[in-house]
DNA sequence: GCAGTCACCTACAACGATGTACGATCGCCG
DNA sequence: CGGCGATCGTACATCGTTGTAGGTGACTGC
């Protein structure tokens, strides 16, 4: 019944014009508008089928104001993690009927605040915004008259619904495992020194509470500075660390990332993991499973998170959420793999 | 002088008002036309400035029939090949000012047909379309009316512009590698029986190849098969090939993330990587670099690969491009790292 | 002094859909 | 039989932009 090629000029003008009814009756059809006769309608559906016509989800968008789009701007998706959490949005995306823009910023400030205004604005009717450049001085910048909901934790109140995680608490508790599992010198490898709001900082808080809880000493010299959580920048430290001399018996990765850059240095330097040191990451990605030995790391609900932000988005969208701004913490939980078995 | 709120009513007929011109002329500003007074141009100007306006591109892709947008089509994002692959589209993208829909078929057969019909054709000029399921007999399906890149090598000669890798070769060149690194007993990970055209078909050609010229046997024992490519795959497939008693020294996985996989398997059997067995990927995805032992693999010239696609479709899009269906072979090299050194 | 260009601007009609308002038909009630 | 509500359709304006055609001076060249 369809046509050759793309239905490249078909409109409801040539539908209408073939089933005999007017180019309104035939937006009914296509929206299903309940009052019209079965006969009708099945006229129009079989215009529509032998012209192989399809809506212009343009001109609709024009004349509703809505495009059915949402933006979603990420660092970069090389980090497996904003990979992961795409996957996951754009599955829940689709599971509402939007579709997803993804932007990425590369965490360079200026394209950040870009991303704001861009003119793909107009094109999304809301923002999904993960920043990791601008921070809490920057909330101002986030009053923008879209819908917009954010991810992480580089701004908090800001006026905008957020999406985060337990960071203390998580990390609190991946520490606490380690110190349960019998480890005294727990390394911290990716600190942003001087930061308190932002992931690295309530991750650092979540590690010293457990820390000083447990009666431990916090040593300065396990906390081990990472600006970027790359692979490299996570090897990088794990052995800037090993070169310091400090003794080690187990390392908090604050991202999956580093803590597989960790693992990596520390076979370079023939330490065995678990046995030599323990090594914990957070984030949770498809690679912890399968890394030598598998990674031990905390799972921040990555599916639960995206699917929230997207319903938070699409309710302040189509206006049945109007409340003041939401904010959701996400559960965690501690997965235990081989690399932070208890020594022999 | 901008406006606080996202400018949400303006239109050019308020800046038309505002400068005292026609609204045509504001237009003519907004895109560059040449001929209109300074002084005009200024007063047009101050009024945009002054209302906050912004150009609604949803009117404009109207009015244009154009969208300014591409859809690339992927099986997922967690598979890192195909996030990284999409990192440089969007790149890539964005360098000819275009914006990316990223689609998600998670390498279902249906989902795939599904995306080559979508009403989300309609809102992007062009589809970039990596297809995993669909297969040669399939390529019917790909007379669609609108421009279309392939990627991957799931189909050739269809009607589409194409962009692949040099699979024969690369994959024969990684099997001489380890050939001539003193490997005899070589396995291949990932194989798909009875295919030939596709990705898995054309690798295992390759890697016939080198094994008959260099006058050694293809082992049928050596071959293992693996449907889908991931870590999980390759380390089960790495598991049957040593549990089936055949001695082996060495691994080409037809990807990394099976290499990866691979590399975890031989490490839970307590064997050594390279010493007891030499491992090859195919990728180059970024966590090669960072594995335990670091994983020599093939780098398919993915950032090629990207701009090129995108390349060609921009071309087919505006129309500077309407000759024959181009096939495009990228360049590869083979990344040596530790997973192959020679046996000591 | 008059046609022919150039520079600059405007009016109008599209692009393809949907909301609004209203007209027609039908059955049914009192 | 007149009237009324429930169905079923239509005509028209409209979303915000851009292409087309055309109009108006000013300047050039002969």
């Amino acid at each position: 019944m369809s046509v050759r090629r793309y239905s490249g000029g078909v409109t409801m003008h040539d539908v209408a014009a073939m089933a005999g009814v007017s180019i309104k009756t035939v937006s009914n059809v296509v929206n299903g508008y309940p009052y019209i006769r079965p006969e009708t309608k099945r006229r129009v559906e079989e215009a529509i089928d032998h012209l192989g016509y399809q809506l212009n989800i343009t001109a609709r968008n024009l004349r509703q104001g809505r495009t059915g789009m949402i933006g979603l701007a990420l660092p970069e998706l090389s980090l497996p993690y904003f990979a992961e959490l795409a996957d996951s949005v754009i599955a829940a995306a689709e599971d509402v009927g939007l579709t997803v823009l993804v932007e990425l910023t590369g965490a360079v400030r200026q394209r950040e605040i870009d991303v704001l205004k861009s003119e793909r604005r107009r094109l999304s009717d809301g923002l999904l915004f993960s920043p990791l450049a601008l921070g809490q001085e920057d909330a101002g910048l986030l009053d923008v008259g879209y819908p917009l909901v954010l991810l992480g934790e580089r701004i908090f109140d800001g006026p905008a619904d957020h999406v985060t995680m337990a960071n203390v608490d998580a990390a609190r508790a991946a520490t606490e495992y380690l110190i349960a599992s019998g480890r005294r010198r727990i390394a911290l490898i990716g600190a942003h020194p001087g930061e308190r709001i932002g992931t690295a900082g309530l991750r650092e808080t979540g590690y010293r509470r457990a820390i000083e809880a447990a009666g431990l000493a916090v040593d300065p010299a396990l906390i081990v500075e990472a600006g970027l959580w790359h692979r490299s920048t996570g090897a990088e430290a794990m052995h800037r660390l090993l070169d310091s001399g400090a003794p080690v018996d187990a390392v908090f990765a604050l991202n999956d990332a580093m803590a597989l850059g960790a693992l990596h240095a520390l076979h370079d330097r023939r330490l065995a993991v678990p046995d030599d040191v323990a090594v914990i990451g957070f984030d949770d990605i498809d690679e912890a499973k399968y890394s030598t030995p598998t990674l031990t790391t905390v799972s921040p609900g990555r599916e639960q998170i995206a699917r929230t932000a997207v319903d938070l988005l699409h309710g302040r969208i189509d206006g049945t959420a109007d409340g003041p701004f939401e904010q959701v913490v996400a559960d965690f939980s501690i997965v235990v793999r081989e690399s932070t078995a208890p020594p022999r």
